[in-house]
Order: structure tokens, then sequence, then C-alpha cells
RNA sequence: GCGCUCGUAGCUCAAUAGGAUAGAGCGUCGGCCUCCGGAGCCGAAGGUUGCAGGUUCGAUUCCUGCCGGGCGCACCA
């Protein structure tokens, strides 16, 4: 199947070119859209607005000569001219009926693989270890995997590559804690809450000692030369961090491919350093070893400190490579809070002058924040991620409770828990990444209205007709029946699933998963209105059949889409 | 000071290669269960898209200035 963006795209841009045969037309793009208004078509075309200078013609003029050039395609109904220029597509009936039946049987739904054949390293989570998780973890991880589902739904092949933060200042400062007030028994018992307050003990101490911090970044530096004893520590206080965060992706549903933390690339770093300084890029200045970039209109980037130690650019710098050459991709994403914009313009920058040709893009989004600011480990005005998780699946449990009874209770679990973790991931995921998050309670546990949970009720709803029609029509296919779009809840509805494979290449390609929620959101809207209006299992054999059909595919569809948004859907609700 | 970014309904947010009448949710008010699941549906009220200019047939969207938030700017990651 064709994007019908796409199809209706080129036969307009065909149809403005028999017209005006006699001017280039090639430098302007004559797309089609969906229709913004009800009552103006389907589809639209405003290229003769555009092209009213270029022809030296009205624009109103150029859409009649375009609608009256006696051009017809199959989709297409009827053209007609309003406003200033605008050309209206109105679609035909039947072949939507005919579009709709060929994405039902496509276990694709529609969706092409313009990836297909190109690797993408993909960077997101990423969580310094030996901290717990908290709310602030949840946008990376979250957005991440959503673009990573999305781009190997369209083809791409996706290497996810948790780049754990295992490795760096926050290890000397914890292995000063541990030294001077460690606890092995409480180590053993809860690492998590131990490992915490090594942290932010010695993390305290150095905002007032000098001495001290000096001392933790000693220790790093120990670690970093290899250290027995401090790589010991490490080694248990890494091992016991990667237990934990196991636990909470096993929650959240993330699978990586690869988790090369910081560590991995230690080794690497020496060199990475050296040969920057023998390619000229980088030379010393104030003990430190520079990497300048004027040119590029950046600050200058540090790549090895003056007490010897390397950094977070250093690694990437090395990460690049490691990922260029070895793992082939010829992308990398990297999907980080707001913060790091100037990092990754600087490491992108560096391996440019490298001469890597990998295409690197940084996908950032805004901070999560509570409403009465900004919230910090130190502050101790965190929210942990589990905290979190716990309470949505407990409210969850509540509603499922109280309106399925029936259920027997450890399915009532499983529902809560695949409710609960759906609204906390469809409350973040069906906002504009960049938009800094405000956290609420209210908002990330919402249960109806537009959240995960409605999706998710809506699809249960389906899969309930679904039963019931089979129940009463054991011996029936479905398929054998025609798809009649008589109403017209019916004929937008089917409008409106025919985009789905050109939302979900829109959203991957342009690191937008809150394109794909909004979809979706507005497919379940369109259904409920047409499960309340609307007959099917009383409705006539032929129109009961055309709508069953109807519902199935728009189940398919909610449950691919919130698939690819990590959500899972049951079939009971 | 320089850079990035945001400012849209009472609140939280959509609307991103510029399109017709700026959309949702929550909250408020009013309707809808003899019926396929009410986590629902239908309707109402609510807006000078921060302000001022500019480009354009057309600007929430692009440009300039101002006001007001957020974030970043060499030895944290």
């Amino acid at each position: 199947m064709e994007l019908l963006d796409t199809t209706l795209s080129d036969w307009m841009t065909g149809v403005f070119a028999s017209c005006f045969p006699d001017h280039d037309l090639e430098s302007v793009e004559i797309a089609v859209v969906a229709t913004t208004v009800e009552g103006f078509g389907d589809y639209q075309c405003n290229a003769a607005m555009g092209l009213a200078r270029v022809l030296q013609q009205n624009p109103r003029r150029i859409a009649e000569s375009v609608v009256n050039s006696g051009a017809d395609h199959e989709a297409v109904e009827k053209l007609e001219i309003a406003g200033p220029g605008f050309i209206n597509i109105y679609l035909n009936t039947d072949w939507i009926a005919a579009q709709i039946v060929a994405m039902g049987g496509d276990p694709r739904l529609g969706v092409p693989v313009p990836g297909e054949g190109q690797r993408v390293v993909m960077d997101y989570g990423a969580p310094n270890i030996a901290k717990p998780l908290h709310i602030g973890h949840l946008r990376s991880h979250n957005i991440g995997s959503a673009i990573d589902r999305m781009l190997r739904f369209i083809g791409y092949e996706v290497v996810a590559d948790n780049h754990l933060g295992d490795w760096g200042t926050q290890f000397g400062i914890t292995i000063m804690g541990w030294r001077e007030s460690g606890d092995a028994e409480a180590l053993e018992q809860s690492p998590m809450a131990e490992l915490e307050r090594l942290y932010v003990e010695s993390y305290e101490k150095t905002k007032t000692d000098e001495d001290w911090l000096t001392c933790c970044r000693q220790e790093l530096v120990k670690l970093q030369a290899g250290d027995e004893e401090n790589t010991a520590l490490w080694r248990r206080f890494v091992e016991l961090s990667l237990k934990e965060l196991e636990r909470i992706y096993a929650r959240l549903g993330i699978r990586y491919d690869l988790s090369r933390g910081e560590s991995f690339y230690n080794d690497q770093l020496p060199d990475t350093v050296s040969d920057l300084e023998a390619r000229g890029l980088a030379r010393p200045s104030e003990g430190a070893i520079v990497v300048f970039l004027e040119e590029e209109g950046l600050p200058a980037c540090i790549v090895r400190k003056s007490d010897g130690g390397f950094n977070y650019a250093t690694t990437d710098i090395a990460t690049v490579r490691s990922r260029v050459e070895q793992l082939a991709a010829s992308r990398i994403i990297y999907v980080t809070d707001e913060r790091q914009q100037l990092h990754f313009k600087q490491v992108f920058a560096i391996a440019a002058r490298l001469g890597y040709t990998a295409s690197l893009e940084h996908v950032w989004f805004g901070l999560m924040r509570l409403p009465q600011g900004a919230f910090s480990t130190r502050e101790g005005n965190v929210i942990r991620l589990d905290a979190l998780l716990d309470e949505a699946e407990e409210r969850a449990r509540a509603v499922v409770a109280e309106s399925s009874p029936d259920i027997p209770p450890d399915q009532q679990d499983e529902i809560a828990r695949m409710v609960g973790i759906g609204a906390v991931k469809y409350a973040d995921l069906s906002q504009n990444p960049q938009s800094a998050v405000t956290f609420t309670w209210e908002k990330a546990l919402a249960l109806n209205g537009n959240s995960g949970p409605y999706l998710q009720y809506a699809c249960a709803r389906i899969s309930s007709v679904l039963d019931k029609y089979a129940e009463r029509h054991p011996a029936v296919s479905l398929a054998e029946y025609p798809v009649i779009l008589g109403e017209s809840v019916e004929r937008k509805l089917a409008v409106h699933l025919l985009q789905f494979a050109g939302i979900v290449i829109q959203a991957g390609e342009n690191f937008r998963p809150n394109v794909l929620a909004d979809y979706l959101y507005e497919l379940a809207g369109m259904y409920s209105t047409f499960y309340q209006n609307v007959p099917f299992l009383r409705a006539d054999e032929g129109v009961r059949e055309s709508r069953v059909r109807l519902c199935g595919i728009v189940a398919d569809v909610l449950r691919q889409g919130l698939s690819l948004l990590g959500i899972e859907t049951p079939k009971r609700i």
C-alpha cells in the first residue's frame, strides 16, 4: 500500500505540470494534506496560492485550471475550489473501503519500511548508576524507547545501547563516602539506599570541604588508573546497581541490545586523546588538553583534565568511534535532556573534524520539574520512580476492582499493572518532548480523558464486541462481507485509519511520539462516538459484519500504535 | 554578557517544511443507562496565541526588538 498523502501529492504534482506545461514547477512542492476543517473535503492542496507569483496568475484562476482540467484519479471523487484558491479533494468512498480491506488484511497495517538497510544506534536511558532512579529518569527511557520501537517498525536496524553512567566523578564521591562511613551490612540488606546515603553525604562534604573534594578526585584518578581496591569497590557498586536497574526495566518493558557503559571505553581514552593531539586538533591549555572549536563558534572542549583524568566528552568521542567502526552505525541518535545540547554540539563538531560521516543527531527533551521548581537528589525532594509506578498500579487496581469485580484477583493485578504503567508512559509521551514537563500526580496517573487507560479502554470494548459477535455468529467469516461506509462517522473513521502509516513514519522520523499519541487519541475518540451512536451487533446482517470488521481494524491500529509507545493493551479492563 | 529554549482557555498541554473557523483534557454548568462495557457519549461557557513591529494573498508557526520564565556557557556527567 502506498501512503495516502504521497499518492495524492504525486498525482496533484502531475496535474499541475500538465496544466502549466510552459512553466518549470520543479522548485515548488505541490503537497496535498489532510483537511483541517470539516466541510472542506478530505484532503486539500494549497499550491495554487503559492504559485500565483510564479505563474503570474490569480490563484483562484490557477485552481480553476486544475479542477477543470479533467484530470482524475481512482481515489478521488471530486475537486472543489474554495476561498482564495484552496483545492478541496473529496475521496471516493468505495475506494476508501477497498483500501480499508487491504489494510485490514496486512499484518503491518499498511506501514512501509522506509528505513530498511540503515543501521542506527540509539543512545537513551543512560542513567548514572549507584543512585536510584527517580521520576526525572523517566523521559529519556520513555521517549527513547518509543522512538526506538517506531524506527524499528519502519524498517531501521536499531541497536539500542544503554550508555550507563558507570564511571566518573560520582564513584570518586561514593568511594570516599564508603571509606568514611560505609556500612557493609546495610550494603548487603538494601544496597541502593546505602549507596544513595554514601553519595549524598559525601557530596555534601565536597561543597564545604575543599580537601574532601580533592580526595574524591584522587580516588577517581586511582580508579581510572586501575587501583585494585577501588576497582573492587567499583565493581561491587556497579553489580548491585545493575541488578536494581534490571528490575525497573522489567517493570517498564525496556530492553537494550547492548549496555556499554562509560567504563567500556575506559581503556580507549588515552588513545582517543593522543589521536586528537596527533592530528593537531587538541593541545595543552592551562594544564588540561583541550580542543578549540572557534571555527564552529563553540566554546573549547576539555578532553583531558589537568589532574590527568578523562571526562564525559572524551568518553563520548571514543564511543562515537566505536559505534561507527565496530557497530557500523550510519546514524547515531542520542536522547537526553536539554542541558546537554552544548555538550553534543561539541562532540559532534569534534567527530566531524575526525572525519566521521555517520549522521549524529541529538534529540533533546525538556526537563521534568515539580510545580515548586527543579528537584535534585541533594535537595531530597525527589520522587522515586518505583514509588510512582507503585502508586500508579495501586490506583488502577482500585478502579479495576470496582468496575470489573468479576475478574479473578490475579488477573485484576495484571490489568492494573498494564493500566498503571500505561497511564504513566502515556502522560509523558503525549506531550511534545521538547516542552518542559511539570510533574503532577494528577496528570501522571490520569485514568480518564486524554490518557493511556482511555485508549486501553477503547481496545477492551472492541475485544468484547468481537467476542460477542463470534459467540452469536460462530460460523461466519467476516472477510466475506464487504466493508460499507454508510454513516459519516464510519467514513471519517476509515479515512483516519488510512492515515496511520503516514503518522507512524512522521512520528518516528521526527522523533515525536506525541504525534502518534495524538493520532491514537483521536482514533479512540472517533471510535467512541461510533460506538455510542451507531448500533453494530444489533444492526442488520451485512451492515453488522461491515461494522464489526471496522471495529477489528480500529483495535489492531490501537494495539499496534500503543505497542509502539511501549504501552500494553489488556483484553479486558 | 553570550548561546539554546519557552510564553496559547481558570489549570495542564496540542497545533513544527506558513493555510480556511487555534484544538484536547482537567475543572465549571447542562443533558444521556429497557440498548453492543458510563474509565464512556452529547452540549454550553471559556482566547487580542506575552507585547510591539516586519515579511506574506495568508503568521500560534518565519524575522527584528522588548518583557517575563527555564537551561547551559573549561577541568561534573
